[in-house]
DNA sequence: CTGAAAGCGCTAACAA
DNA sequence: TTGTTAGCGCTTTCAG
């Protein structure tokens, strides 16, 4: 094994308390010990284990954040944002993905690592109230994302609602009146496309239009191929919309490139708005309006929120935090973006 | 604190030895013990301490993928097979990014977190071959990427000088002449783009014809923004190519982005090749041509590789394995891939 | 098949 | 200012 304490005390002559306290930067040792000391860690490459002191100290620095995939730039990006902001506490990220699975949410709920994360930040997708509820681990957890949960724990998440309305209200705005909405799952009340096709509902009833459920299209995922296939399958049913609002922007990329295949122009024909913001949507030919949440609050918020829970003291009442957003307009809803 | 084996051993009324054993589902436990004892875990609600097993052990059963940025969906797209690849040997994967910081890289590879990681993937932009020979951690190492090193370590990369080669034959062979090269980075010999230059230099040589160097563009990073830049740059200092061989992907997209913003047409009159196959490039309205690296494999090998070192037995000498890749042909060379 | 006890490497009382 | 010692919670000989 590995050079230990031990080793470098009896190398340098001196107690193991002296070596731990050089190694841990104490004020009171006298800089000629120190020297000494130091001279024998790098005679022997002395590394602390740092799962003894995690054993010790009962606690280990490292949080963890689950996402559903990396392969979805959001997810990607805010992980990059997370990783940063919990830098700045001294905590390393442990990212994990749940590819979707219900199962696999449930597993890093339940702390599978159980010890060897001090707190964990998740964005779920199929986990339900009752899992949540039902959950023993006693790291602190705190949810990111659309889901609404009657559980104590942190939540943050922007206004889903209101950024969904600003997106349709942005679409009526421009005197589009058949606007589909990409991206709903079928099943239950909560899933996670709820909200912003809530806000679409809203923003149509607000507007004292009619909400078109048939222009509504149920996909599986949240990816560009089920944009694509959503929007193909919205032109081959008839009721061709001169506008879509995307649960995502990965769907509006797809829905944009169907749209290309079949010759239809945007905005031209077919105006389109996403969700996320993600780097992709302002390089396409046709770059894509969207909302465009704050990812760094939402990452900051998230690590501020674990972190402060971690260093225990006060133990505040579970909140549930709105970080800011806001709609990027850009060529897919109006042409004079363009430069030429 | 949380509830220990001890804990769990009084409650049962049998010794600490009797719960590791059912805890750890030996198999020489009496069905009734076994009960007993997991109705004491279930009422106290155990979970065993990871940190104290890992400490017992000497061993974590956690990887570390230290990549450039999450932001390019290249690593997030591998970041996400390496956990599935871990994930099939019972590894979890603490995954990094170093922001093409070299100072990052060098901290991770130096094994800023001993002894809590078995080991270490590291794809490396900046790091020196002298880094990685002054490397005292003693966890395994293995590189990804397309830098070269005289280190004793496994390094798990595609053939980027014969991909580069087999991207400019395509467009040699389309009958363009005038091929620039987006991406290259000033300075050292190894610089990472030095070998995908390299393919375009040779390829030009084999084909009997002249590589201009003033059609290849220096970037300051890989991301759209720099390619977008790159390829404004090229333009505007006069000389038109008819194609364009970018470094990646992303530096592709942005020059895509530029030649539209300019008024020309992809494939029309510059045809464009990139490298990495990331998922946007299938969606954009013109699609993009590029070189596949088969990412299952490399993050298979390199999960592998680490396994096998980390189990031990057999140190074999470092290998250096070359996954596959192939040139995909979409629109961005070829109009005939257009479904209209 | 189960129990007792040692010890992984470290930190933190407490002593000296 | 430095040394001694007792665990953190677990696995693992070695007995019984």
């Amino acid at each position: 094994m590995g050079v230990s304490l031990k080793d470098v005390a009896s190398r340098a002559g001196v107690s193991i308390k002296t070596v731990s306290n050089v190694v841990n930067n104490y004020p009171h040792v006298t800089p000629q010990m120190r020297a000494k000391v130091q001279q024998a860690i790098d005679e022997l490459g002395y590394r602390p284990n740092l799962t003894a002191r995690h054993l010790r100290k009962g606690r280990t620095g490292i949080i963890a954040l689950a996402v559903p995939e990396f392969g979805n730039p959001y997810f990607a990006e805010l992980a990059g944002a997370v990783v940063d902001a919990a830098a700045r506490h001294d905590y390393t990220v442990l990212v994990d993905h749940t590819a979707g699975l219900r199962e696999k949410e449930l597993l890093v709920s339940q702390g599978f690592r159980a010890h060897v994360i001090d707190g964990l930040i998740l964005s779920p997708i199929h986990l339900e109230t009752e899992d949540l509820t039902a959950r023993t681990d006693s790291a602190p957890l705190v949810l990111l994302g659309e889901r609404e949960y009657e559980a104590p724990y942190d939540h943050i998440a922007i206004d889903n609602v209101a950024a969904a309305r600003e997106a349709v209200r942005h679409l009526i705005g421009l005197g589009h009146r058949r606007i589909a909405f990409l991206g709903s799952r079928t099943g239950r009340e909560r899933q996670p496309a709820h909200l912003r096709l809530r806000g679409w509902r809203e923003e149509h009833a607000a507007a004292g239009l009619e909400a078109d459920d048939a222009l509504v299209v149920v996909t599986d995922g949240y990816g560009r191929e089920d944009g694509a296939s959503a929007m193909a399958a919205l032109l081959d049913r008839g009721g061709r919309p001169d506008a879509v609002f995307a649960y995502n922007d990965l769907i509006a990329v797809g829905a944009m490139r169907t749209l290309t295949e079949r010759g239809l122009s945007v905005p031209g024909d077919v105006a389109v708005v996403g969700f996320d913001d993600i780097e992709e949507g302002r390089y396409g030919s046709t770059t894509l309006t969207t909302i465009s949440p704050d990812k760094e609050a939402i990452a900051r918020l998230a690590v501020d929120s674990l972190v402060e829970r971690l260093a225990g003291g006060t133990a505040p009442e579970p909140r549930r935090q709105r970080p800011g957003y806001r709609l990027v307009v850009r060529e897919s809803t109006t042409r004079s973006a363009r430069s030429r």
